[in-house]
DNA sequence: TACAGTTTACTACAACTGTAGTAGCCTGCC
DNA sequence: GGCAGGCTACTACAGTTGTAGTAAACTGTA
């Protein structure tokens, strides 16, 4: 019965999160190294954060790298964004219209941004009925196929 | 100029402000009765709740209805809205691209919610300077009093 | 004016979060 | 084989959140 997992992250959860996304895999040391600055905090705390997060399910130790664990993300970052996007569109009513006014108003958003994500939506092969079926919302998760951290930004 | 400060807001704070929201003014009774059925908790929860929101100054008293207080929102909503946004486009590396893609995968978005942008884009009046660096998303977070020796249990 | 019902003001408290310290277990190196 | 250091496993603790109970204050009504 381990079906669909609705882990809920905090804030520093989710910091975490990012940095081991952004990693593919990582030992506590690396994530700590990894976290931007201003929240650079002690050793420690990361490493409770990881255990926390390893106890909910999102992260899975995966190996050591000498003496310490390196962890992967169980979660995907796809499933965690969606979430998220979820969270604050219902709060929005569950429309995305008014979640674009605001990033319009505030210079978020590029008539570039809005030219790609058209193409997004006319692409037939990005059906937008929830048919997809490798992407579809994290359901199945048969841990198995890691791929490495997307290359964005 | 109301310098709005950056008040955070909880799960459930959010819910009751979007009641505020909604209702424009109302009493602590009406605020619990209009919350959804699934989240319908006790009237003194909601209590706690609005007093919460008081002391953070996202709420006042407004006058009176027969024996009860009213409230009023303090905190407009476009600004909550937007503090949320500006977070989650944060963990998205800042850029709303992503964002928009997301929305797009799965289905939440619409050509129609996108030509509507676009028009928000091309009002003139709208300044949409790019160049506004009002990305100072919460740094000082100074607010809320500091109420020392609670000493509960 | 005396009540009964409605509200308010406080108080309670457990779970969750953010943050970190400490004792001991491994490992590579001499 | 013995150490120095890096890590791991635990433990700690205060502040935040979700949830609600209770006694005292207020008010409209008979």
């Amino acid at each position: 019965m381990g079906r669909d997992r609705h882990i809920r992250f905090t804030r520093f959860e989710l910091e975490v999160m990012k940095a081991l996304w952004e990693l593919g895999r990582a030992s506590i040391k690396e994530l700590q190294e990894s976290l931007p600055e201003p929240k650079r905090v002690a050793y420690t705390t990361v490493q409770t954060i990881v255990y926390r997060l390893e106890k909910k399910g999102a992260v899975e130790r995966a190996g050591k790298a000498g003496n310490a664990h390196v962890f992967e993300p169980l979660v995907k970052r796809q499933a965690a964004h969606r979430r998220l996007i979820d969270e604050l569109l219902n709060l929005f009513g569950g429309s995305a219209r008014p979640l674009m006014a605001h990033l319009a108003e505030s210079g978020k958003l590029s008539l570039d941004d809005l030219r790609e994500a058209e193409g997004l939506l006319a692409q037939p092969g990005k059906v937008v009925t929830p048919a997809a079926p490798d992407r579809a919302a994290g359901k199945k998760r048969a841990v198995a196929g890691r791929r490495k951290a997307g290359a964005r930004k």
